[in-house]
DNA sequence: GTGAAAGCGCTAACAT
DNA sequence: ATGTTAGCGCTTTCAC
């Protein structure tokens, strides 16, 4: 492999000169520039990256914690990291990738100058990590809210404002019995914050237009979600609309309407809370609460380079959430008020 | 951040002894070893990744070409991303994640020294990188197997085995109409390998069995998956078995059979190839002949590592296929011969 | 506008 | 069994 020498050689200038005239960090004549950007293209030159990450301690590297455990959600996870690869590429920085339930792999990739910032993904509400995150050497940025953001950069759906919007659609459509089937118990147990963000909106908005909102929560496969239904339409009043935020349970959802005879609207309204891809991978099509996943993975490294910029104010981003196709599953509420 | 000149002098050692040491490349005493790790512990000593590299010309990193592009099916991507993951951290190496799509990020990687080994994932028949993988400074590793797979390393599930051992059992059974739900018709005239393998294997065991083998190509949707179950049926012979071999359609298909009223395996037998995750998603279970995602990432490590040792041979590894369930979804032919 | 040279923090060959 | 030292290939200050 051609080094710097090789092509200062080349070029007939000194090593510096090269260094410069490729990183542009000094004016060079036009003519000098374009000598030595022939030569480096000739000898097929590439900067050593461990040797430039040595001289000016940076790596240009994002490391990424992607959690692999299984039960997740394996969509919207590769659409945070597509998110993330493409925006860090258009920074110039290359993204390694790191399993999110070693928060020691996060230290050492941050502590060996291997990474210059730290996105790291699924933060739950109390997430043991946090103090390790805190303590890092490196900016880090959370998708994701914990309870306690302090020092800490955040982004994430706006989760409150979805649940809120997904009931207020609905309720402004005349429904007044509306079931949430959300993650499992056992998920928002364990403090998953956009399942309990998710809810508290929901209720926000179901109190703000005098509705009723069952809690139905449904393991995270099809079985799940169809017994979810059954479990939605069993017990006391009978809801007229369903806010699916359970991606994996949602084709079970649509198969039980389907197999008890109710129609998506006619019927039922649905509003699923869900990446715009699962959506499209159903049967039918439903009203859906967009969660950007490639979106919020930029906006993820955008915060990073904002902060490896030497800005040092950790902020949390909130991104509103949209609502797609609005009518194609909501309709107006048949059923009359008792 | 402390240097391996800090740890030496807290050890009161000279710095090669540090290097040696923590490496174990020399013999050293035990009480030196000793005094040198708890320097470097007490101080959280970590080498820097980039003056590593520079010196020893190796980065210790695998960089892992993936494929982000729409329509791929992204459980068995993350499953071949789960293993490469987890091989490589056992070997003490970390990913470097890429997109599969442009061949110039590999060659940048390589050709800088940032990754000294390169895992390139979705590779098909007649690849436009296979040039560029065959010029690169550093040892590659393909998943899926290309018609020239000269002076490459490749692995993947040994589909021609698959395909046969899905219609074997299938025959065995007593079918003589099987069906074949397999990639679309645009991915099988692209090259896509695995799905071409795929069918000359169950061509392969039909013939072999005197059976008949009919081709349903299918979308890799839901909607796919039904109208290719409605065409099964609809065409000349009707198929007694379903051999479904397109993750994506996998729910469409199942879904459509309930709906024709026909149940598996009473009326129909079936048998997935797919990664067991997707199998274990579906309102049923199902004989599935399974895709080991995770294990093929492992394997293309240890080739990597293998290659990195300095091995040049280029091997081709197929793996052997695996019958899961034979029994759920499987039922002795119920209906006569004509 | 360009060059010379001092590191960056390691590894490994060459000492003893 | 340990120490000394010459690079590895860059970036960046200092000098002109």
């Amino acid at each position: 492999m051609p080094t710097i020498e090789d092509v200062a050689r080349a070029a007939g200038v000194s090593l510096s000169t090269v260094s410069y005239a490729l990183s542009g960090k000094r004016r060079i004549s036009e003519a000098t520039r374009l000598r030595v950007e022939r030569a480096a293209r000739e000898l097929g030159y590439r900067p050593h990256a461990g040797a430039r990450a040595l001289a000016s301690s940076r790596s240009d590297v994002i490391a990424l914690a992607v959690p692999f455990r299984p039960g997740l959600d394996v969509q919207i996870v590769m659409q945070f990291v597509a998110g993330v690869v493409a925006a860090a590429r258009t920074h110039g920085r290359d993204v390694l990738l790191l399993t999110a339930d070693d928060p020691e792999e996060v230290a050492r990739v941050a502590a060996s100058s291997t990474a210059d910032a730290v996105v790291v993904m699924d933060v739950a509400s109390d997430d043991a990590r946090l103090p390790a995150l805190r303590a890092l050497p490196v900016p880090s940025v959370l998708i994701g809210v914990p309870d306690d953001t302090r020092g800490l950069s955040c982004v994430d759906l706006d989760f409150t404002a979805a649940g809120r919007l997904a009931v207020s659609t609905l309720a402004e459509a005349g429904h007044t019995t509306i079931a949430l089937v959300s993650a499992s118990a056992t998920r928002l147990a364990e403090g998953a914050n956009y399942a309990v963000r998710m809810r508290a909106g929901a209720l926000a908005g179901a109190a703000a237009h005098g509705v009723e909102l069952l809690q139905v929560p449904s393991e995270p496969t099809f079985a799940g979600g169809a017994a979810a239904v059954q479990e939605a339409f069993a017990r006391g009043p009978r809801p007229t609309a369903l806010v699916v935020h359970n991606e994996a349970a949602l084709g079970g959802v649509v198969s039980a309407l389907e197999r008890l005879g109710l129609r998506v609207p006619a019927d039922v309204s649905v509003v699923a809370v869900a990446p715009s891809e699962i959506a499209a991978a159903l049967p039918i099509r439903l009203t859906t609460v967009e969660v950007p996943g490639q979106r919020i993975g930029r906006i993820a490294v955008e915060m990073a380079m904002q902060r490896m910029g030497g800005d040092d104010t950790a902020e949390t981003r909130l991104v509103a959430p949209a609502l797609l196709d609005p009518e194609v599953s909501v309709a107006r509420c048949a059923a009359q008020p008792a």
